[in-house]
DNA sequence: GGTTGTTAGTTACAAAATCAACCATTAGCT
DNA sequence: AGCTAATGGTTGATTTTGTAACTAACAACC
């Protein structure tokens, strides 16, 4: 049982959750100081600044967070007046999420952050690296 | 507000964290409903299975779990006789652990079916994708 | 030899994630 | 129309994690 040839540091699973919880420790520093958010919620603040007003559904379908996670993170974006929500006509079991001048401010103040840490991050791989890396994810990211 | 240039997909906090997730997914299933195994278990496992005895500190060295996630895990690998432990004779504080005959086994089992099913997610990437892939995360999950 | 500081590991309590059951509403079928 | 199933979303109970405070043992210094 001493020194076998299994290599913990080679298992995708686990290098993959290694790197991620590496390289996103001092992002959620940001948003968990400046913000009081959480992962989730940035999450959600990130999706409807992205791509603008949309249900908690598509919400999950993009970010494959799960239903109960979106759902608070909404109501707690929604106490903080980051976002409104508006129950469709047509449907109405149905909600439109929608940032607030608020919620757009946060956004913007945090994805500028984000991509200037990103960007930091970019610095310690070779182009060729961050290229094939960033590919080789999507790739995993698409599960099945 | 809408379709803003920032792609989410593209910042690597959360493209890592998405391919972590999604690449961990089936293993997870494995630990869990073949062990009853948490995440931190099969980790602690696994490091007493590759590199034999070790203290709880080492483990934490090593994988940058906080020392309580080890705490815990121990306790119940303990309780399900998969780890013996023994105090130091020279530091009373410390205490080793090390797989038993059963953990040991546990550790074979889950270790085969971890190859298996990183051999497929292998295949999901080019030669070169998997090699530049590794590397990257290397350096990305050792932090600073 | 006693005081202070560290270290290995545990525990208690708060915060968060998970899972299942739950509304309310809509869709589908007969 | 009336019944059943499915859907969008919420809630509550349980599990897991995170944070801080805590033992117990050792080290270092005076």
């Amino acid at each position: 049982m001493q020194h076998d040839d299994f290599d913990l540091q080679d298992f995708l699973p686990y290098l993959l959750n290694q790197a991620a919880e590496a390289s996103s420790l001092e992002f959620q520093q940001v948003y968990k100081d400046r913000y009081g958010m959480l992962r989730t919620e940035w999450r959600v603040l990130f999706h409807l600044g992205i791509y603008g007003r949309m249900s908690a559904k598509e919400i999950g379908q993009r970010s494959k967070m799960h239903k109960t996670k979106i759902s608070r993170a909404v109501q707690k974006l929604a106490e903080r007046r980051f976002l409104t929500r508006t129950t469709d006509d047509q449907d109405r079991r149905l909600e439109w999420l929608e940032l607030t001048t608020q919620g757009g401010k946060a956004y913007r103040d945090l994805r500028a952050i984000a991509m200037q840490y990103d960007a930091g991050l970019s610095q310690k791989l070779t182009d060729r690296e961050n290229a094939v890396l960033r590919q080789a994810l999507r790739k995993l990211a698409q599960q099945g």
